[in-house]
DNA sequence: CTGAAAGCGCTTACAG
DNA sequence: CTGAAAGCGCTTACAG
């Protein structure tokens, strides 16, 4: 492959007019600028970017580590943080984590090998499973209340306590809960919304309606066996994700209940299947896209020296009302 | 930040020992070993991969090139891919291109300009959109027949004989197709399987049955109702994805249609939420993780200069019945 | 506007 | 086993 070497050689003029011919052509005479390009042109020469990189001590490039790159809603955040990167210049390297810790540290060491100059955290931010050390420039995105690091999300604790005061004004009092893993922090969080809820309208809460699930369909459609053999069945279910909910609805159709009718089901995130499931899903919409663009914009920051005004921003989310709830009819 | 030259004045080594301790310790005597090792950890040193990259003309980068991230599909592809790159010390960069192709030229761009070694490309091949030029090591993934590159893919053809056979065999007739976008080579073997099971029956082939989507939820809801509104509707419906055969269920039931009650529907691929949908699709699973896998380890066969023994890896479906199709009644 | 030269942080023949 | 030195392909002060 040609280098810059040759072009000079062929253009007949020094390395360095030629580098600058590429990297400032207003440096330039219009002579030698005609004939760097023509050389260019007859050598097919493409510049070493990975020697550029090396040389000005820049990758221009960022890490995203997801925990699971099969799930939409990081698909639809990432798309944002891609935009950005692009309009920047930047590569996006993703890196699934796969909720590994081990593999999301060969990922964080891309940045201090610098093969990477900043990331973007998607995994929420817990005590037992800390952000990057503080040495590396990090944003997380749609995390938890209490992330030490700059932070882009919505309020999960909010949102929760409006879908289930959502319930609530239907006139459901027994609301059972699918949550994600106990340790997971937006569990903790969504946990904490629908607790408010209750308390604010005066009911008491019964650990027996909360079944554990880990955000996929089929633990959403395994809880459901819990609710359906209870004595006393709760009449309205707060889904920590909206695959939980698609999952419960296919096992509450199998116990022949009907949704709503026997049931009402919510989720949380507001995929693109969640439209077409049946019934449509009553959800928390995420602005995953806007999520993912700020987060970018953030750590571009960062990266360019700057200092964020805020440490945290905190997106609107929307509650989206479909038909898989109803009022509560006794 | 700490060089291999600061590490070598720290342990009062030369350079060159220095680095041969860290790449080939069995070069170098216990001694300095210790002292390198102890010099590296005092300085907290990370060696300089983007150096190193350069230095040794490799990059242990892949690209993967994505016409959507969030598809499902894709995105278990991928996962294979990652699972093989990983093992072989290499790092996946992701290029959304959002089947643009000016966004595919700049990911194809990393491996002209050494920022990568190679690339996978999930975008079939058409005439009019062609593979990055020859002297790019490429391999096509989950693409279609004729690719003129290595390719890993299923029968396409064959696959969708099977699924329409299946139909024919339960008594359907009159099959409407739910196509992807017509000048989608998938489309093109998808439709071509459709037609060589018809004629295989000894049906006739009717161009009123065929309707284009475009490969997602909506386009198969809206699809259907050209069905719906057919005096002679078709008994079943051949979906060439399963976003289109959810989108499609969906655009029934709302014409108070029920599957397969009054229509059997069918999905290509066998996403995860497939199984959740009500009712369950029959479908065509396609190998995604293994198709993944075997792409990496061509790609790198390519990349450490080895000649695949063939130019292209037909890996086998699996036909999956579940309950959105039914024996025809009249 | 242009060129000779230093240097980014590594690796590796070569000589000892 | 070890070190001095060349060099990977660029960029950029410095001098003219």
């Amino acid at each position: 492959m040609a280098t810059i070497r040759d072009v000079s050689k062929e253009s007949g003029l020094s390395i360095a007019t030629v580098s600058r011919a590429i990297s400032n052509p207003e440096m330039v005479s219009e002579e030698s600028l005609r004939k760097v390009n023509l050389a260019i042109e007859k050598l097919q020469y493409r510049p070493n970017l990975s020697s550029q990189k090396f040389r000005l001590q820049r990758t221009n490039t960022i890490v995203v580590l997801v925990p699971n790159i099969a799930n939409l809603f990081f698909a639809q955040l990432i798309s944002g943080v891609e935009d950005v990167a692009i309009r920047k210049g930047y590569n996006v390297l993703l890196g699934d984590t796969r909720d590994n810790v081990s593999r999301e540290e060969e990922f964080i060491s891309l940045v201090d090998t610098r093969q990477a100059d900043g990331l973007i955290q998607l995994r929420p931010n817990s005590p037992t499973k800390m952000l990057p050390s503080a040495n590396i420039k990090a944003v997380n995105a749609a995390g938890c209340s209490g992330t030490p690091s700059y932070s882009v999300r919505i309020d999960n604790i909010e949102a929760s306590s409006k879908i289930v005061k959502y319930l609530l004004d239907q006139g459901h009092q027994r609301i059972g809960v699918i949550s994600g893993l106990g340790d997971n922090p937006h569990s903790v969080d969504r946990l904490q919304g629908y607790k408010n809820a209750l308390a604010a309208a005066g009911i008491g809460y019964d650990e027996e309606l909360v079944i554990e699930g880990d955000f996929t369909f089929w633990s959403g459609y395994n809880a459901v066996r819990h609710f359906v053999a209870m004595p006393n069945r709760p009449t309205a279910l707060f889904c920590m994700s909206d695959e939980m909910a698609i999952g419960a609805i296919k096992g509450l159709k199998e116990s022949a209940l009907s949704v709503p009718g026997d049931m009402s089901v919510t989720g949380f995130d507001d995929l693109a299947v969640s439209n077409y499931s049946d019934p449509p899903l009553t959800t928390v919409r995420q602005p995953a896209t806007q999520i993912g663009e700020k987060a970018a914009e953030l750590l571009f920051q960062l990266i360019e020296g700057e200092a964020p005004k805020l440490k945290e921003y905190i997106l609107p989310f929307e509650l989206i009302i479909r038909e898989s709830t109803r009022p509560y009819s006794c």
